[in-house]
This record gives structure tokens, sequence and C-alpha cells, in this order.
DNA sequence: CCTGGGATTCTTACGATGTAAGGTAACCGT
DNA sequence: ACGGTTACCTTACATCGTAAGAATCCCAGG
């Protein structure tokens, strides 16, 4: 009787797949926090519990979405050329891990996730493995390459933490003028590079190049280290 | 009539500090995902909803928690006293790290917690203001040194992730087994060094030295720095 | 065509969690 | 004794993950 009252357009079928890309899509804008299942369903014009056919439950869509960004960053450096053999192991190292960064640059919500479900995952292996490829192609042993990963930590993957997703960047300064007297070199840091910079207090620290500046520390030592065992 | 029923031993009264030293102790056997409001509750013998007199929600029990952590590591870091004069620096700044990674390794929930609301902590603040004034008394100008804190990340609280909390241990060896030939490195890595090591692939990376290692290669590299800039 | 049985999706419901709103009891100076 | 803070408790709600099972869809076999 009265057929289908409201015949809507057909939404596509689940999947994992499209579960997963759906999860990644809200977590990109809204925050890993904005990633419960009622809303992945929604994004989905589904139910939440239509997503439990295709998906365990809501720590393998975690582990799916930080698989996913983890393919995404080996398509990326899979993209690169970059010569590796001897001295040039630390130039192509460098590119790998500041490709991936890009990537991570993309999914704030990523390195929280990555760390914490997906160190074992094929893809993070892969890139991990690949990485210690570059390192023997200049000449490490496996064993200053395992600990030279170990020394680059959460940095091999493109990231160090803290810098991603700063809850809500509320101010240093004014806080901070409580007990200034406590923290005599802290201030005169702040003064001091305040002074030579026009930009207020505010954005002080250049992400980007305080990263490139520990990679690099850590990439010289080793290769230091290297030149030194062979 | 028929007075207290049930005259218990009179429970001592909240505070803001009782409740935290509670969440601590839950936190510290239990993890931190066992510590809820109601269970702190029922730690203190009192209601979930009598804390809220002390604390206005639980973000804030977390940044009590970490403000706790954060003052225990201080008051470690405080009994030391090395000389830091000129050279010497980085020997001080070393022993100071590895202090404050002994405390943490009595509280594997802080990093995670530390990491996500204390970065701002009075605590905390203290805590780098004193590594710059070591760095300073060892001759960095403060441009350097507030690059080298980035670069140490963490590491200069005594972390560097995924050693701790680590979920379940769940095997490598048996599921890296079927893809393994997409990783040769890896797995050359691990069969020479498991040819080298008695005890088997379990546990066969020392976190400890593996940490004491990528903190040592960023020291050097910066005592390199600073000598070239003096 | 019907029909029945897997594959897929939905409905309903439960327990856990954080916490808003407001009541009750304990304590204290007057 | 008593009014007012201070400290604590009761009840209730929204949101979350998800268990259990009913409803629907789809397609091969009669």
């Amino acid at each position: 009787m009265a057929a289908d009252a409201e015949a809507g357009p057909v939404r596509a079928p689940l999947s994992r797949d499209r579960v997963l890309r759906a999860a990644v899509r809200i977590a990109d804008d809204g925050g890993i926090g904005a990633l419960t299942m009622r809303r992945l369903a929604e994004e989905l014009g589904a139910e939440a519990m239509s997503l439990y056919y295709h998906v365990a439950n809501k720590d393998e869509v975690l582990e799916g979405i930080a698989d996913v960004v983890a393919r995404e960053i080996n398509e990326v450096v899979d993209a690169l050329d970059v010569p590796s053999a001897g001295a040039r192991w630390k130039n192509a190292v460098r590119r790998r891990i500041l490709a991936a960064r890009e990537v991570l640059l993309r999914h704030p919500w990523a390195p929280s996730v990555l760390e914490t479900r997906a160190a074992m995952s094929p893809e993070i292996l892969r890139y991990h493995d690949r990485l210690l490829g570059l390192m023997r192609d200049g000449g490490f042993s496996y064993d200053l390459a395992h600990h030279a990963l170990h020394a680059l930590g959460s940095r091999a993957l493109g990231f160090s933490q803290e810098l991603f997703d700063p809850g809500d960047g509320s101010g240093s300064p004014e806080e901070l003028a409580g007990f200034a007297d406590r923290l005599p070199h802290l201030v005169g840091m702040l003064s001091e590079i305040a002074h030579d910079d026009p930009d207020s207090t505010l954005g002080w620290c250049d992400d980007q190049s305080e990263f490139e500046f520990g990679l690099d520390l850590l990439l010289d030592g080793l290769d230091r280290l290297r030149e030194r065992s062979s």
C-alpha cells in the first residue's frame, strides 16, 4: 500500500572500507573525540549497530583508521626516489620522515592513535622495515640501525608529540606572569627571543623547524657513529 | 532513636589533596582506565558527586594527578646535586632526566597524562626552567637551549613513548611470520640479534639502554653545537 | 512466480560514565 | 537555640559502546 513512502537515493551498501574512510573523515574535521559509533553511522546514513557487521568493535575502527593513515604514508613515501647509498642515507631518511610528517599534518589526530594501537600494524612495520633498509644501504650494522630506530622513536613517523592537537592553545604569557619570578630562565629566554622576533610571543616556536632541528641532531649523531664503526 | 545504627570509624574528611592522592593510587594499580569518579569516590568511602565539591570535574583530576607526579619529579631532581658548570652541563642534564624517568617508571600512566594536559603546569614549567638553567650554566645561548628543549621533547621528562603501558605485549614473532617476506630488513635484524643474544626474541629491546642511547645521541649532538658556537 | 535461507541492517535495551540540580546533614559563630 | 555556610548525598539525565535478537533485503532453487 502506498509503496515506498520515501524512496531515498538508495545509499551505497556499507563495507569495512567505507566505514573506515568515513571514520577518517570524521576525525579529520572534528577531532578524534568526535568519532563515536553513532556519529559514524550517521555519516553513512545508517544506524550504529549496523557497523558491527563490518567491524568487531570501536577498537577495530581505531586500528583501522591508523592503518589507513599508515598506508597513506607508505604511498607518499613510495613516490619518493632518493639515492641512499653510502653517505646519502641521511638525506634519504630525512626526506622519508618529512614526507610522513606531511601526511600526519593532514590528520592531526593520527599521532595519538598510531602511537597507542598501531605499533605492530603491517603498514607501520613496512615503513620501519624500509627505513632500516635505507640505513643498511648506508652502511649501518643491524645493531646500530636498531638503536637508531629507538632513538628516533615517534620522530621516525614524522611527529614528536605535544605539537599536534594542541588543546586550546591557552595563553602562556598571562598565566606565566604570576609565578614568573620562579622561572628565571624561561622568562629570560622568552624575553630575549621575543626581542629579536617581531611577531609576538604567540607562535614563536616554529613546529616544522624545531622538528627538523631535533631530527638533524639525531641523524648527525648517527652518521658519526656509523663512520666510526666502519 | 536507636542512635547511629552503624557508627563507622568516621572517615577523614575529603579534600582536594586526598582526592588527588587517591586518584594516583587508583591509576598506579589498575591503570588510567580504572580511574572513574565513582571508583575514586569509593576509594575514599564517599559518593561520586561529593568529589565535585573539591574538584571542578574529571579533567581537573587528571591535571591534578599530572601535577602530583610532576611535583614528585621535582622533589627527586631537587635532591640531586651535580656540578653543572662548563662541559659538565651534559652530565647534569642527563642525571636529572634519568631521575625523572625513574619517577615515571613508578607511574606508567603518567606519560600520556603529562603529555596531554600538563604542558603548562607550574611544576612542569619549573622542571623545564631548571633544565634551561643547567644549559645556561654550561654555556648555551637561550636560542640554542630553546632548540635543545624541543629536540629532547618528551625525553626531557624521562620518557619517549610506546614503551609504557605497552598494551598487552602481544607476540610479534608469530604474527610477523605471515608477511615476513615483505619485511626483509626487520627479519634480518631480528635473526641477527637473536643469534647473538641467548634470551629469545621477547624483551630483546632493553628500554632503559635504548632510552639512554637516544638521550646521549641528542646530548652529544648538542654539546658539539655548543662548542662550535662559543 | 513463489519461497526459503543467508547476508545485511535495524530496534530495543543495558550497563558504565561524567555530571547537573537540588536535598540533607554537620558545623559554627552568635 | 538557631540561621547560614560548608560538606556531602540522592536522584536523574545524556552519551557512549555494544549485547540480543527481530526485520529486511537479495538471490538461487522449486
